[in-house]
DNA sequence: TTTGCATAGTTAACAATGTTTATATAAATA
DNA sequence: TATTTATATAAACATTGTTAACTATGCAAA
């Protein structure tokens, strides 16, 4: 009786893992109960012993997705001057990650997540996942008089917006075809934004 | 025998009328291959005489749709000044077409496409909408000297991110949650990216 | 030690949906 | 009229999410 919770936590992590595997490889298409389960050792009925559904289930790996996002982000720009040139870097770096794994993208914005009322905040922290990253550098631009703060929050949305629609049309409906065209734009809409 | 054409396309009508008022009304998840058969007053095996399958069908849905927001938009500045005024009052429009339908932003831009060889004029007819939309009107301002040829091609491009960004969080993650906060936030970027 | 119970896990089944195959009916043609 | 062709449907199957009922295993109390 001593380690129930342990215990618990460790079975779920290995749905997790199992789930997150598929996501990073095959994408969303390939996901479902069944595959899931039989990844982690179990029969598919077992999981849901452990989650809700589904929907809990494949929303647990966002959160796991964004630190790994962050941690790679941080490797990439850590050789960057800060300033407006580290946002761009790490604007860059963060739609490099999701081109990477496009299943990720479809499950952070894509996806349709069902019983919404309780999932506001996943979807919070999903929205404004790219103003996170930024917003250390950001701070460092109001303290150097680089940009006033009202600025700043405009221009963090830009980037949201901008880069969220990017990755949408690029990666749904593969607008541009071409990967190198892709990042030519890339560059360009974030240099009219930062104003370089 | 003479007239097989025209009653193919009828009954094709049938169905793609009864498509569309279920994603007007009830959205995507409301379609199934059994409801629209129901409401087209046909047996839902009898839809695959039509068409390849149910992907098909919906995505033909698309082009009438576009029809429709066109008119919408024309009807709806038509009062506008000329110029940047005008584009402001486009882009508003569009917006306000999808808020009012979530099910066609969500056929447009986050529906998977099967088959995307076949379907890569679709998916350009969708990404470059937005722009089809102002182009006379930018067009306008680089005769009157307002704008740059060069800056209307970024100016496009940075319109169709931010406003595809914009609906893709705000419809599918409801971020911001609050329906005036959203339209405060359209003002203010389109504003930004427009330099008024 | 044995009995009873809680927990974990599995098998079986069901429901919804997309799709295919075979069958019936209506229309056209010889 | 008989035969062929076009049209529509019914039946069936595959996949997937989900639930219910059953089994087994380990632990606690008598």
């Amino acid at each position: 009786m001593q380690n129930k919770e342990i215990q618990e936590q460790r079975i779920k992590g290995y749905f997790l893992e199992a789930a997150k595997e598929m996501l990073k490889g095959e994408g969303l298409k390939s996901i479902n109960v069944r595959s899931i389960a039989e990844r982690a050792g179990y029969s598919y009925t077992t999981l849901y012993h452990y989650f809700k559904d589904l929907n809990e289930l494949i929303f647990l790996c966002v959160k796991d997705f964004q630190d790994e996002c962050e941690q790679f982000v941080k490797e990439e720009v850590k050789k960057e001057p800060r300033g407006t040139e580290k946002i761009k870097a790490i604007t860059k770096a963060y739609i490099q990650y999701f081109t990477q794994y496009p299943g990720i993208f479809e499950l952070c914005f894509i996806e349709k997540i069902s019983n919404i009322g309780s999932k506001q905040p996943t979807t919070e922290l999903i929205a404004t996942f790219p103003d996170r990253l930024c917003s250390e550098e950001w701070k460092y631009c109001i303290d150097k008089n680089i940009i006033t703060k009202e600025k700043v929050d405009i221009f963090t949305k830009q980037l949201r917006f901008t880069v969220t629609g990017m990755l949408l049309l690029y990666l749904n409906r593969m607008q541009p075809a071409d990967y190198k065209e892709f990042i030519d734009t890339v560059e360009i809409q974030i240099n009219q934004i930062l104003n370089i």
